[in-house]
DNA sequence: GAACCGCGGTCAATCGATTGACGATGCGCC
DNA sequence: GGCGCATCGTCAATCGATTGACCGCGGTTC
């Protein structure tokens, strides 16, 4: 059971567990090069760890962090996020927390304080699907960053969320520098916030380029009675293509939706990417890959959007403790990297 | 800043801070029922929460948990098991470290070091994809259980795994009362723990209907050219499709390959359920239930996986601290329930 | 009336590190 | 020789809780 503790360390090197301690956080001015060399060799010797729970209560630094979230935990989305956050605190010599509050605000009250009592050095606040909101009130106080979430105006924390817009641009440009000009876009209710952002950046593509057609536009009423994203996908798709003047090519919200429009193409015995292109967003795990042939997609930076808040919320921790530097703050767009497959192609002018 | 301590609770109520422990960890036999009271009240007046790094400092108890796996957490596979986990634990007001490891196995050694420093009471050890192992040698001396990972016999610590057997052999019994007597195998490569398992209940339940035709298995050759799974399960299910006695409905390793199976159904103009019935193996989301039909396949027990683990965890650590019982060990299985959709069918007698 | 007991509570050591306040030692300089 | 000043270290308090040892007191018991 006995772990080595500085004593051990101390006693073997033959000076007060004072001196080692000053030697192994390299506070210099206070001991020898020698002494420094004789602990030095004492702790490698010994596998010397320092218990972080002691020191913590000490210095109040634990070098964890929580990541707390609504539901990203539990979704294929997530992946890459929990690595990205993961590797960033590793850096520095930090471990995650990682717990999921579900919608139940109580619940995430609880779990934030039993955080706190665990004396966290800092929060990672992040959401499943983009939306605004605020920081939970137990935060307060706390060196806090948000993740897929609008804060605030007038909030002190700074929240890193994919740039939509961009995104979008880069779908509708990449179908269009193929050389199409009716571009369809299927979309979800207009209350998501990503909806909005993503019909945004196909907008302005689209006028720019002179052949934005607001009637190629389907938008997922609100009382729809399904809201399977593929289902709605096929429908709006079967309906589009059925037209004498069809799209020849659809930019879909996400690549559930992609699904449903391949769906529909194979119905009318449409080629993909011959008779349709098509471009999804999200290039979600075990569906953009594996639709034939392959969807072309936006990804969501996921695994940016981790390391960024990790490393931010980092800074942010080292500010207090200098407790100099303003903390950075307001919401960063961070860029949704193209990912070419083999869904795009020329209009077929027959 | 400042938290709540335990002696402001104790001046509050006007005891001392020994007392006032003495009271809130329910040591019953040395303060009377009044001063219990008053403590009790002073504590959820100020909104006490004792520090738990001190506490684990004196009782080297952190109410703390590390689920370390390999590649799990990234995986779309770990959603359910973190919250089974998660959700075990909070019940025993536990929270969680998780860490990812990759393959890496010095770094996986740097994690455990690591998460030790910080005194976590237990490991859970868990692996992504079904295999044999060991546990890391970091760990030895503590708390540990496996997840979906075999252990070596001489090992002390209990492990949970899928049963993969029941599973397939609940799988093929639903096509067989289905009425299905010609029902073939697409499996993947032999050295794949899980492939070797599903395949053991797929033969067991067709010798014992006696319809088993060795020649219905297909499985990946080791020298693949390709290893996708949905490929895989395309190629092979034309061509037993292809042959005049063709299966009626075909069990594939798991719900990537079924994907391949329905392309190939869908090339040969053959429609699911009415020509061909189709079970699978996994619950994927994203894959079962937007395949259309939807896939009557198998569902991979992760949340309970990660709920048995959380709690069995817990009771090595009980057991400790009481250093009485004996600790659980051995590989226990956990039951696969069967997910009931829409691709079996009767078979077609034509 | 002395010894003893149980009850209700407090003292102070302890967990393992950090760090401000203090030495001790040696050297240079007037 | 004495003073000042670095340089190199150690002492001991501290972080916030837990807990074995001990204590005072009123009541029994013989």
């Amino acid at each position: 059971m006995g772990r080595v503790r500085l004593q051990d360390v101390a006693e073997a090197a033959g000076v007060s567990t004072a001196t080692a301690s000053l030697v192994l956080n390299d506070r210099r001015g206070r001991f020898s090069a020698t002494t420094a060399e004789a602990v030095r060799r004492a702790a490698t010797e010994l596998g010397y760890r320092p218990d972080l729970g002691a020191k913590g209560l000490r210095t109040s630094r634990t070098q964890t962090l929580a990541l707390v979230s609504d539901e990203i935990l539990t979704t294929p989305y997530a992946n890459q996020m929990i690595q990205g956050a993961q590797d960033a605190a590793w850096q520095s010599e930090h471990l995650l927390f990682m717990v999921n509050t579900g919608s139940d605000k109580a619940y995430e009250a609880e779990l934030v304080e039993s955080l706190r009592a665990r004396r966290v050095d800092g929060f990672i606040y992040a959401s499943m699907i983009r939306r605004r909101g605020g920081i939970p009130e137990g935060m307060r106080g706390m060196p806090v960053v948000g993740m897929d979430i609008e804060l605030p105006e007038d909030s002190a924390a700074a929240s890193f969320v994919p740039d939509e817009v961009s995104g979008a641009v880069a779908a509708v440009s990449e179908l269009i520098s193929a050389g199409h000009r009716r571009i369809a876009h299927i979309t979800d209710q207009d209350w998501v916030p990503a909806q909005q952002l993503r019909l945004r950046g196909f907008t302005g593509v689209m006028r720019d380029a002179g052949c934005l057609d607001l009637d190629l536009v389907r938008r997922l009423p609100r009382d729809a009675a399904s809201n399977d994203q593929s289902d709605w996908g096929e429908r709006a798709s079967l309906e589009l293509l059925r037209r004498t003047d069809r799209p020849t090519a659809i930019f879909a919200y996400n690549d559930r939706t992609a699904i449903g429009v391949y769906r529909a193409a194979r119905e009318l015995g449409l080629r993909i990417p011959e008779d349709l292109s098509v471009v999804g967003f999200d290039d979600q795990i075990l569906v953009a890959t594996e639709l034939r042939p392959q969807l072309t997609t936006v990804a969501l930076p996921h695994r940016d959007l981790g390391r960024l808040a990790a490393q931010t919320l980092l800074q942010v921790v080292a500010a207090d403790d200098a407790d100099g530097a303003e903390r950075p703050s307001g919401t960063v767009l961070v860029p949704c990297p193209m990912v070419q497959r083999n869904s795009v192609g020329p209009p077929n002018r027959s």
